[in-house]
DNA sequence: CCGCTGAACAATGTATACAATCGAATTGAC
DNA sequence: GTCAATTCGATTGTATACATTGTTCAGCGG
Protein backbone atom coordinates (compact mmCIF):
# COMPACT_ATOMS: atom_id res chain seq x y z
CA UNK A 1 0.00 0.00 0.00
CA UNK A 2 2.65 2.47 1.00
CA UNK A 3 5.78 2.82 3.07
CA UNK A 4 8.71 4.62 1.71
CA UNK A 5 7.89 8.44 0.29
CA UNK A 6 10.19 8.61 -2.84
CA UNK A 7 11.44 11.97 -4.05
CA UNK A 8 11.05 12.85 -7.14
CA UNK A 9 14.87 12.18 -7.84
CA UNK A 10 14.17 8.57 -6.41
CA UNK A 11 10.87 8.53 -8.67
CA UNK A 12 12.36 8.81 -11.79
CA UNK A 13 15.67 6.67 -10.37
CA UNK A 14 14.03 3.60 -9.92
CA UNK A 15 12.14 1.47 -11.73
CA UNK A 16 8.70 1.17 -11.73
CA UNK A 17 7.59 -2.47 -12.42
CA UNK A 18 7.97 -4.14 -9.12
CA UNK A 19 6.18 -1.70 -6.88
CA UNK A 20 2.61 -2.17 -5.88
CA UNK A 21 -0.62 -0.35 -7.70
CA UNK A 22 -1.21 2.57 -5.16
CA UNK A 23 2.70 2.59 -5.14
CA UNK A 24 3.01 3.32 -9.28
CA UNK A 25 0.37 5.53 -8.90
CA UNK A 26 1.36 7.51 -6.39
CA UNK A 27 4.64 7.92 -7.42
CA UNK A 28 2.94 8.83 -11.01
CA UNK A 29 1.08 11.86 -9.80
CA UNK A 30 3.59 12.72 -7.53
CA UNK A 31 5.96 13.09 -10.70
CA UNK A 32 3.37 14.89 -12.85
CA UNK A 33 2.24 17.99 -10.23
CA UNK A 34 5.91 18.69 -9.46
CA UNK A 35 7.26 18.45 -12.67
CA UNK A 36 3.76 20.87 -13.69
CA UNK A 37 2.48 17.79 -15.92
CA UNK A 38 -0.50 18.76 -13.92
CA UNK A 39 -0.80 22.69 -13.02
CA UNK A 40 -1.28 23.99 -9.89
CA UNK A 41 -4.69 24.51 -8.91
CA UNK A 42 -5.68 21.67 -11.89
CA UNK A 43 -9.13 20.16 -10.72
CA UNK A 44 -8.20 16.32 -10.64
CA UNK A 45 -11.82 14.25 -11.13
CA UNK A 46 -10.71 9.99 -9.60
CA UNK A 47 -12.69 8.97 -12.56
CA UNK A 48 -10.38 10.86 -15.22
CA UNK A 49 -7.60 9.38 -13.67
CA UNK A 50 -8.97 5.80 -13.62
CA UNK A 51 -9.24 6.06 -17.45
CA UNK A 52 -5.80 7.63 -17.58
CA UNK A 53 -4.45 4.96 -15.38
CA UNK A 54 -6.87 1.83 -16.27
CA UNK A 55 -7.37 0.95 -12.98
CA UNK A 56 -10.11 1.58 -10.47
CA UNK A 57 -10.68 4.25 -8.47
CA UNK A 58 -9.40 2.02 -4.56
CA UNK A 59 -5.51 2.49 -5.82
CA UNK A 60 -6.29 6.13 -7.53
CA UNK A 61 -8.12 7.44 -4.26
CA UNK A 62 -5.53 5.42 -1.91
CA UNK A 63 -2.50 7.52 -3.91
CA UNK A 64 -4.50 10.80 -3.79
CA UNK A 65 -4.66 10.14 -0.09
CA UNK A 66 -1.09 10.02 0.44
CA UNK A 67 -0.62 13.70 -1.50
CA UNK A 68 -3.13 14.77 0.67
CA UNK A 69 -1.01 13.86 3.09
CA UNK A 70 1.75 15.59 2.29
CA UNK A 71 0.05 18.66 0.90
CA UNK A 72 0.61 17.96 -2.68
CA UNK A 73 -3.12 17.86 -3.56
CA UNK A 74 -5.91 19.39 -1.39
CA UNK A 75 -9.66 18.04 -0.31
CA UNK A 76 -12.05 19.69 -0.28
CA UNK A 77 -15.46 16.74 0.92
CA UNK A 78 -17.77 16.01 -2.15
CA UNK A 79 -15.28 18.28 -4.50
CA UNK A 80 -12.31 16.52 -5.54
CA UNK A 81 -9.11 17.67 -5.44
CA UNK A 82 -6.70 20.07 -6.13
CA UNK A 83 -2.94 19.86 -7.08
CA UNK A 84 -1.87 22.42 -4.48
CA UNK A 85 -1.37 25.91 -5.44
CA UNK A 86 1.67 27.38 -5.88
CA UNK A 87 1.83 30.13 -3.21
CA UNK A 88 4.50 33.07 -1.99
CA UNK A 89 3.61 32.38 1.38
CA UNK A 90 3.46 29.13 1.67
CA UNK A 91 6.87 28.82 0.05
CA UNK A 92 8.23 31.61 2.42
CA UNK A 93 7.71 29.14 5.07
CA UNK A 94 9.48 26.44 3.02
CA UNK A 95 12.40 28.72 3.13
CA UNK A 96 12.35 28.94 6.81
CA UNK A 97 12.30 25.07 7.65
CA UNK A 98 14.88 24.46 4.94
CA UNK A 99 17.38 27.43 6.18
CA UNK A 100 16.82 25.91 9.71
CA UNK A 101 16.97 21.77 9.00
CA UNK A 102 19.76 22.19 5.96
CA UNK A 103 21.52 24.16 7.76
CA UNK A 104 22.13 21.67 10.71
CA UNK A 105 22.21 18.95 8.45
CA UNK A 106 25.37 20.74 7.13
CA UNK A 107 27.00 20.56 10.70
CA UNK A 108 25.70 17.05 11.44
CA UNK A 109 27.33 15.60 8.04
CA UNK A 110 30.81 17.39 9.31
CA UNK A 111 30.43 15.43 12.26
CA UNK A 112 29.19 11.77 10.83
CA UNK A 113 29.84 11.63 7.30
CA UNK A 114 32.40 8.71 6.69
CA UNK A 115 35.16 9.52 3.89
CA UNK A 116 33.26 7.31 1.48
CA UNK A 117 30.02 9.59 1.78
CA UNK A 118 32.50 12.75 1.60
CA UNK A 119 33.84 11.49 -2.11
CA UNK A 120 30.50 10.79 -3.26
CA UNK A 121 29.12 13.92 -2.58
CA UNK A 122 32.70 15.82 -4.05
CA UNK A 123 31.31 13.75 -7.43
CA UNK A 124 27.73 14.54 -6.93
CA UNK A 125 28.61 18.79 -6.06
CA UNK A 126 29.13 19.77 -9.58
CA UNK A 127 25.77 20.95 -11.23
CA UNK A 128 25.19 20.23 -15.44
CA UNK A 129 25.17 22.72 -17.78
CA UNK A 130 22.05 24.77 -17.99
CA UNK A 131 21.11 25.40 -21.55
CA UNK A 132 18.09 28.24 -21.48
CA UNK A 133 15.62 27.37 -23.30
CA UNK A 134 16.12 23.75 -23.28
CA UNK A 135 13.94 22.18 -20.55
CA UNK A 136 15.86 18.84 -20.38
CA UNK A 137 19.15 20.53 -19.64
CA UNK A 138 17.35 22.29 -16.12
CA UNK A 139 15.47 18.56 -15.89
CA UNK A 140 18.91 17.14 -15.32
CA UNK A 141 20.44 19.99 -13.01
CA UNK A 142 17.11 20.18 -10.68
CA UNK A 143 17.57 15.95 -10.61
CA UNK A 144 21.56 16.47 -10.09
CA UNK A 145 21.00 19.33 -7.30
CA UNK A 146 18.45 16.69 -5.55
CA UNK A 147 20.65 14.07 -5.62
CA UNK A 148 23.71 16.09 -3.76
CA UNK A 149 21.02 17.06 -1.06
CA UNK A 150 20.11 13.66 -0.61
CA UNK A 151 23.53 12.21 -0.23
CA UNK A 152 24.18 15.26 1.63
CA UNK A 153 21.29 14.25 4.54
CA UNK A 154 21.63 10.73 4.25
CA UNK A 155 25.25 11.40 5.85
CA UNK A 156 23.11 12.66 8.49
CA UNK A 157 21.82 9.10 9.57
CA UNK A 158 18.62 10.49 10.16
CA UNK A 159 16.11 8.86 8.08
CA UNK A 160 13.64 12.00 9.65
CA UNK A 161 15.67 14.31 8.61
CA UNK A 162 15.98 13.20 5.58
CA UNK A 163 11.91 12.92 4.56
CA UNK A 164 11.90 16.12 5.75
CA UNK A 165 14.17 17.86 3.66
CA UNK A 166 13.56 15.76 0.14
CA UNK A 167 10.01 16.25 0.58
CA UNK A 168 10.76 19.94 0.90
CA UNK A 169 13.42 20.01 -1.95
CA UNK A 170 10.16 18.45 -4.15
CA UNK A 171 8.19 21.55 -3.48
CA UNK A 172 11.23 23.84 -3.70
CA UNK A 173 11.96 23.03 -6.93
CA UNK A 174 8.30 22.82 -8.17
CA UNK A 175 8.26 26.52 -9.20
CA UNK A 176 11.65 26.26 -11.10
CA UNK A 177 9.77 23.34 -13.47
CA UNK A 178 7.02 25.54 -13.84
CA UNK A 179 9.33 28.18 -15.60
CA UNK A 180 9.65 30.38 -12.81
CA UNK A 181 12.51 31.51 -10.89
CA UNK A 182 14.83 29.69 -12.76
CA UNK A 183 18.73 29.77 -11.75
CA UNK A 184 20.53 30.66 -15.13
CA UNK A 185 23.72 29.51 -14.03
CA UNK A 186 25.28 26.43 -13.17
CA UNK A 187 28.68 27.89 -11.64
CA UNK A 188 26.98 29.19 -8.80
CA UNK A 189 25.29 26.46 -7.20
CA UNK A 190 28.15 24.16 -7.97
CA UNK A 191 30.59 26.46 -6.00
CA UNK A 192 28.60 26.84 -3.03
CA UNK A 193 28.49 22.38 -2.92
CA UNK A 194 31.80 22.62 -3.17
CA UNK A 195 32.59 25.18 -0.30
CA UNK A 196 29.83 22.80 2.12
CA UNK A 197 31.89 19.60 0.71
CA UNK A 198 35.18 21.42 1.65
CA UNK A 199 34.10 22.32 5.25
CA UNK A 200 32.50 18.43 6.18
CA UNK A 201 35.98 17.34 4.64
CA UNK A 202 37.44 19.53 7.30
CA UNK A 203 35.32 18.65 9.73
CA UNK A 204 33.97 22.60 10.11
CA UNK A 205 30.85 22.51 11.93
CA UNK A 206 30.45 26.00 11.67
CA UNK A 207 31.43 26.62 7.98
CA UNK A 208 29.12 23.59 7.06
CA UNK A 209 26.24 25.01 8.71
CA UNK A 210 26.83 28.33 7.44
CA UNK A 211 27.85 28.14 3.91
CA UNK A 212 24.43 25.64 3.68
CA UNK A 213 22.53 28.00 5.09
CA UNK A 214 23.91 30.77 2.50
CA UNK A 215 23.40 28.64 -0.06
CA UNK A 216 19.23 27.70 1.38
CA UNK A 217 18.85 31.68 1.20
CA UNK A 218 20.44 31.94 -2.07
CA UNK A 219 18.14 31.10 -4.70
CA UNK A 220 14.94 31.63 -2.43
CA UNK A 221 14.48 35.20 -2.47
CA UNK A 222 14.96 35.10 -6.37
CA UNK A 223 11.67 32.58 -6.46
CA UNK A 224 9.69 34.06 -4.58
CA UNK A 225 10.24 37.31 -6.58
CA UNK A 226 8.98 35.41 -9.17
CA UNK A 227 5.98 34.26 -7.63
CA UNK A 228 5.01 37.14 -6.68
CA UNK A 229 5.38 38.71 -9.90
CA UNK A 230 3.50 35.76 -11.30
CA UNK A 231 0.52 36.49 -9.06
CA UNK A 232 1.09 33.49 -6.60
CA UNK B 1 -11.68 12.45 3.72
CA UNK B 2 -8.26 13.74 5.23
CA UNK B 3 -6.62 17.16 5.57
CA UNK B 4 -5.37 18.98 9.04
CA UNK B 5 -2.80 16.41 10.92
CA UNK B 6 -4.12 16.81 14.40
CA UNK B 7 -1.81 16.09 17.31
CA UNK B 8 -2.76 14.05 20.40
CA UNK B 9 -3.81 17.27 22.10
CA UNK B 10 -6.15 18.75 19.07
CA UNK B 11 -7.73 14.90 19.14
CA UNK B 12 -8.56 14.98 23.05
CA UNK B 13 -9.77 18.50 22.71
CA UNK B 14 -12.38 18.95 19.62
CA UNK B 15 -15.86 17.42 19.76
CA UNK B 16 -15.75 14.17 17.77
CA UNK B 17 -18.80 14.65 16.28
CA UNK B 18 -18.94 16.98 13.29
CA UNK B 19 -15.81 15.17 11.09
CA UNK B 20 -16.30 12.46 8.40
CA UNK B 21 -15.93 8.91 8.98
CA UNK B 22 -12.45 8.68 8.06
CA UNK B 23 -11.23 11.37 10.10
CA UNK B 24 -12.74 10.04 13.53
CA UNK B 25 -11.25 6.76 12.92
CA UNK B 26 -8.19 7.87 12.40
CA UNK B 27 -8.17 10.18 15.71
CA UNK B 28 -9.21 7.52 17.47
CA UNK B 29 -6.51 5.08 16.08
CA UNK B 30 -4.12 7.58 16.63
CA UNK B 31 -5.20 8.48 19.81
CA UNK B 32 -5.11 4.94 20.86
CA UNK B 33 -1.90 4.09 19.55
CA UNK B 34 0.04 7.14 21.20
CA UNK B 35 -1.69 6.62 24.72
CA UNK B 36 -0.97 2.96 24.65
CA UNK B 37 -4.23 1.59 24.58
CA UNK B 38 -2.82 -0.10 21.38
CA UNK B 39 0.87 -1.51 22.28
CA UNK B 40 3.58 -1.01 20.42
CA UNK B 41 4.31 -3.82 17.47
CA UNK B 42 0.49 -5.19 18.25
CA UNK B 43 -1.17 -6.59 14.92
CA UNK B 44 -3.69 -4.64 13.85
CA UNK B 45 -6.17 -6.48 11.42
CA UNK B 46 -8.59 -4.56 9.29
CA UNK B 47 -11.58 -7.01 10.16
CA UNK B 48 -10.90 -6.37 13.95
CA UNK B 49 -11.11 -2.37 13.33
CA UNK B 50 -14.07 -3.04 11.12
CA UNK B 51 -16.55 -4.86 13.60
CA UNK B 52 -14.82 -2.70 16.72
CA UNK B 53 -15.70 0.65 15.32
CA UNK B 54 -18.71 -1.08 13.13
CA UNK B 55 -17.75 1.12 9.86
CA UNK B 56 -16.75 -1.03 6.56
CA UNK B 57 -12.77 -1.82 5.33
CA UNK B 58 -12.62 1.47 3.12
CA UNK B 59 -12.40 4.14 6.00
CA UNK B 60 -10.44 1.90 8.08
CA UNK B 61 -8.04 1.45 5.32
CA UNK B 62 -8.18 5.03 4.64
CA UNK B 63 -7.05 5.86 8.58
CA UNK B 64 -4.75 3.13 8.30
CA UNK B 65 -2.68 4.81 5.20
CA UNK B 66 -2.89 8.47 6.89
CA UNK B 67 -1.33 6.38 10.04
CA UNK B 68 1.18 4.95 8.14
CA UNK B 69 2.37 8.34 6.58
CA UNK B 70 3.72 9.24 9.54
CA UNK B 71 4.93 6.16 10.35
CA UNK B 72 2.74 5.24 13.27
CA UNK B 73 1.78 2.06 11.65
CA UNK B 74 4.12 -0.18 9.89
CA UNK B 75 2.88 -1.90 7.14
CA UNK B 76 3.70 -5.26 5.21
CA UNK B 77 1.93 -6.29 2.29
CA UNK B 78 -0.69 -8.84 2.52
CA UNK B 79 0.75 -9.08 6.17
CA UNK B 80 -1.46 -6.64 7.71
CA UNK B 81 -0.58 -4.07 9.98
CA UNK B 82 1.88 -3.21 13.50
CA UNK B 83 1.26 -0.24 15.45
CA UNK B 84 4.79 1.28 15.08
CA UNK B 85 7.86 -0.29 17.28
CA UNK B 86 9.37 1.85 19.81
CA UNK B 87 13.10 2.05 19.21
CA UNK B 88 15.92 3.98 21.14
CA UNK B 89 17.64 4.58 17.64
CA UNK B 90 14.04 5.85 16.43
CA UNK B 91 13.81 8.00 19.49
CA UNK B 92 17.57 9.54 19.05
CA UNK B 93 16.58 10.51 16.04
CA UNK B 94 13.78 11.98 16.77
CA UNK B 95 15.54 13.72 19.52
CA UNK B 96 18.23 15.44 16.78
CA UNK B 97 15.33 16.79 14.95
CA UNK B 98 13.00 18.13 18.11
CA UNK B 99 16.69 20.13 19.04
CA UNK B 100 16.86 21.39 15.65
CA UNK B 101 13.42 22.41 15.02
CA UNK B 102 12.27 23.36 18.10
CA UNK B 103 15.10 25.62 19.31
CA UNK B 104 14.18 27.94 16.06
CA UNK B 105 11.38 27.40 16.54
CA UNK B 106 11.57 29.17 19.88
CA UNK B 107 13.85 31.98 18.06
CA UNK B 108 11.59 32.56 15.16
CA UNK B 109 8.81 33.37 17.84
CA UNK B 110 11.19 35.58 20.24
CA UNK B 111 10.28 37.71 16.93
CA UNK B 112 7.15 37.24 15.52
CA UNK B 113 5.13 36.46 18.89
CA UNK B 114 2.46 38.82 20.08
CA UNK B 115 1.92 40.26 23.46
CA UNK B 116 -1.46 38.03 23.70
CA UNK B 117 0.12 34.98 21.92
CA UNK B 118 2.82 35.61 24.76
CA UNK B 119 0.66 35.95 27.85
CA UNK B 120 -0.82 33.02 26.80
CA UNK B 121 2.06 30.56 26.43
CA UNK B 122 3.00 31.86 29.57
CA UNK B 123 -0.32 31.08 31.18
CA UNK B 124 0.31 28.02 29.85
CA UNK B 125 3.88 27.65 31.23
CA UNK B 126 2.86 26.28 34.60
CA UNK B 127 2.33 22.47 34.22
CA UNK B 128 -0.28 21.03 36.50
CA UNK B 129 0.89 18.07 39.15
CA UNK B 130 2.37 14.99 38.51
CA UNK B 131 0.95 12.23 41.26
CA UNK B 132 3.29 9.46 40.76
CA UNK B 133 0.87 6.23 40.57
CA UNK B 134 -1.98 8.24 39.30
CA UNK B 135 -2.33 8.25 35.55
CA UNK B 136 -4.81 10.58 34.98
CA UNK B 137 -2.46 13.18 36.59
CA UNK B 138 0.34 12.15 33.93
CA UNK B 139 -2.02 12.07 30.73
CA UNK B 140 -2.71 16.18 32.28
CA UNK B 141 0.76 17.41 32.33
CA UNK B 142 1.40 15.81 28.82
CA UNK B 143 -1.76 17.42 27.33
CA UNK B 144 -0.46 20.82 29.37
CA UNK B 145 3.14 20.21 27.82
CA UNK B 146 1.75 19.80 24.45
CA UNK B 147 -0.54 22.66 24.82
CA UNK B 148 2.17 24.87 25.53
CA UNK B 149 4.24 23.45 22.82
CA UNK B 150 1.50 23.98 20.40
CA UNK B 151 1.29 28.21 21.38
CA UNK B 152 5.24 28.29 21.01
CA UNK B 153 5.07 26.74 17.33
CA UNK B 154 1.92 28.47 16.24
CA UNK B 155 3.64 32.21 17.42
CA UNK B 156 6.71 31.33 14.95
CA UNK B 157 3.84 31.17 12.05
CA UNK B 158 5.09 28.82 9.91
CA UNK B 159 2.28 25.78 9.44
CA UNK B 160 5.09 23.36 8.61
CA UNK B 161 7.09 23.65 11.60
CA UNK B 162 3.52 23.57 13.37
CA UNK B 163 3.20 20.19 11.63
CA UNK B 164 6.75 18.62 11.71
CA UNK B 165 7.27 19.80 15.88
CA UNK B 166 3.42 18.48 17.27
CA UNK B 167 3.77 15.24 15.17
CA UNK B 168 7.21 15.06 16.80
CA UNK B 169 6.17 15.86 20.53
CA UNK B 170 3.23 12.92 19.93
CA UNK B 171 6.20 10.48 19.08
CA UNK B 172 8.22 12.10 22.27
CA UNK B 173 5.66 11.22 24.52
CA UNK B 174 4.60 7.77 23.96
CA UNK B 175 7.21 6.20 26.06
CA UNK B 176 5.90 8.08 29.00
CA UNK B 177 2.62 6.90 28.38
CA UNK B 178 3.35 3.30 28.71
CA UNK B 179 5.17 4.25 31.66
CA UNK B 180 8.52 4.60 30.27
CA UNK B 181 11.08 7.18 31.21
CA UNK B 182 8.41 9.58 32.87
CA UNK B 183 9.32 13.33 34.46
CA UNK B 184 8.83 12.53 38.29
CA UNK B 185 8.63 16.36 39.00
CA UNK B 186 6.52 19.25 37.64
CA UNK B 187 8.93 22.10 39.04
CA UNK B 188 11.78 21.61 36.51
CA UNK B 189 9.95 21.56 33.22
CA UNK B 190 7.67 24.82 34.70
CA UNK B 191 10.87 26.72 35.05
CA UNK B 192 12.25 26.16 31.92
CA UNK B 193 8.69 27.17 30.14
CA UNK B 194 8.98 30.10 31.76
CA UNK B 195 12.64 31.07 31.34
CA UNK B 196 11.87 30.45 27.69
CA UNK B 197 8.43 33.21 27.97
CA UNK B 198 11.12 35.40 29.44
CA UNK B 199 13.59 35.03 26.75
CA UNK B 200 10.49 35.54 24.13
CA UNK B 201 8.70 38.22 25.98
CA UNK B 202 12.61 40.37 25.86
CA UNK B 203 12.72 39.30 22.42
CA UNK B 204 16.15 37.65 23.25
CA UNK B 205 16.48 35.67 20.33
CA UNK B 206 19.58 33.75 21.14
CA UNK B 207 18.61 32.80 24.91
CA UNK B 208 15.17 31.59 23.76
CA UNK B 209 17.20 29.32 21.09
CA UNK B 210 19.33 27.95 24.20
CA UNK B 211 16.89 27.59 26.87
CA UNK B 212 15.13 25.46 24.18
CA UNK B 213 17.81 23.46 23.42
CA UNK B 214 18.39 22.42 26.90
CA UNK B 215 14.54 21.76 27.38
CA UNK B 216 14.60 19.82 24.48
CA UNK B 217 18.28 18.02 25.15
CA UNK B 218 16.74 17.81 28.98
CA UNK B 219 14.11 15.11 28.89
CA UNK B 220 15.53 13.09 25.89
CA UNK B 221 18.54 10.96 27.68
CA UNK B 222 16.69 10.20 30.61
CA UNK B 223 13.78 8.38 28.12
CA UNK B 224 16.32 6.97 25.96
CA UNK B 225 18.01 5.38 28.86
CA UNK B 226 14.85 4.01 29.73
CA UNK B 227 14.02 2.67 26.55
CA UNK B 228 17.48 0.63 26.38
CA UNK B 229 16.31 -1.03 29.72
CA UNK B 230 13.21 -1.83 28.84
CA UNK B 231 14.74 -3.30 25.84
CA UNK B 232 14.27 -1.69 23.34
C1' DC C 1 13.17 -36.74 13.91
C1' DC C 2 13.92 -32.99 10.87
C1' DG C 3 13.03 -30.75 6.60
C1' DC C 4 10.60 -29.90 2.49
C1' DT C 5 6.55 -29.37 -0.32
C1' DG C 6 1.93 -28.40 -1.34
C1' DA C 7 -2.64 -27.28 -0.40
C1' DA C 8 -6.06 -24.91 2.34
C1' DC C 9 -6.98 -20.81 4.74
C1' DA C 10 -6.92 -16.18 6.08
C1' DA C 11 -5.85 -11.54 5.26
C1' DT C 12 -5.05 -7.90 2.17
C1' DG C 13 -5.56 -5.85 -2.94
C1' DT C 14 -8.76 -4.40 -6.26
C1' DA C 15 -13.02 -3.53 -8.49
C1' DT C 16 -17.68 -2.22 -8.60
C1' DA C 17 -22.32 -1.18 -7.01
C1' DC C 18 -25.06 1.78 -4.36
C1' DA C 19 -25.91 5.91 -1.25
C1' DA C 20 -25.32 10.58 0.04
C1' DT C 21 -24.23 15.17 -0.91
C1' DC C 22 -22.88 19.13 -3.32
C1' DG C 23 -23.31 22.19 -7.31
C1' DA C 24 -25.23 23.96 -11.32
C1' DA C 25 -28.76 24.92 -14.30
C1' DT C 26 -33.35 25.85 -15.31
C1' DT C 27 -37.67 27.59 -14.33
C1' DG C 28 -40.75 30.31 -11.96
C1' DA C 29 -42.19 34.41 -9.48
C1' DC C 30 -41.65 39.10 -8.32
C1' DG D 1 -34.61 41.31 -15.99
C1' DT D 2 -33.02 39.47 -11.83
C1' DC D 3 -33.11 36.67 -7.94
C1' DA D 4 -34.35 32.64 -5.62
C1' DA D 5 -35.80 28.02 -5.14
C1' DT D 6 -36.16 23.42 -6.68
C1' DT D 7 -34.77 19.66 -9.28
C1' DC D 8 -31.48 17.09 -11.84
C1' DG D 9 -26.87 15.58 -12.62
C1' DA D 10 -22.28 14.60 -11.41
C1' DT D 11 -18.89 13.38 -8.02
C1' DT D 12 -17.43 11.69 -3.95
C1' DG D 13 -18.40 8.45 0.43
C1' DT D 14 -19.20 3.87 1.82
C1' DA D 15 -19.96 -0.91 1.56
C1' DT D 16 -19.29 -5.36 -0.28
C1' DA D 17 -17.97 -8.98 -3.46
C1' DC D 18 -14.24 -11.09 -5.78
C1' DA D 19 -9.11 -11.77 -6.86
C1' DT D 20 -4.60 -12.29 -5.27
C1' DT D 21 -1.06 -13.36 -2.18
C1' DG D 22 1.31 -14.71 1.94
C1' DT D 23 1.22 -17.89 5.79
C1' DT D 24 0.62 -21.89 8.14
C1' DC D 25 0.03 -26.57 8.93
C1' DA D 26 -0.28 -31.19 7.60
C1' DG D 27 1.61 -34.98 5.17
C1' DC D 28 5.33 -37.16 3.02
C1' DG D 29 10.04 -38.29 2.17
C1' DG D 30 14.76 -38.48 3.60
Amino acid sequence: MMQPKPSLVEITAENPEKKSLPERIYAELKRQILSGTIKPEQHLREKDLCEQLQVSRTPVREALNRLGNEDLVVFRPHCGYLAAPLSSERFRELQDLRLIVESKVAALAAVRATDEEIAAMRQAATMPEINPGEDDSFVRFCQANAYFHLLLVRASRNSMLEGIVMSALDVYQRPAYLGIGRVQDRTKPSRRHHEIVDAIEARDVIKAETVMAHHVIGGSERIIKSLIEAGH
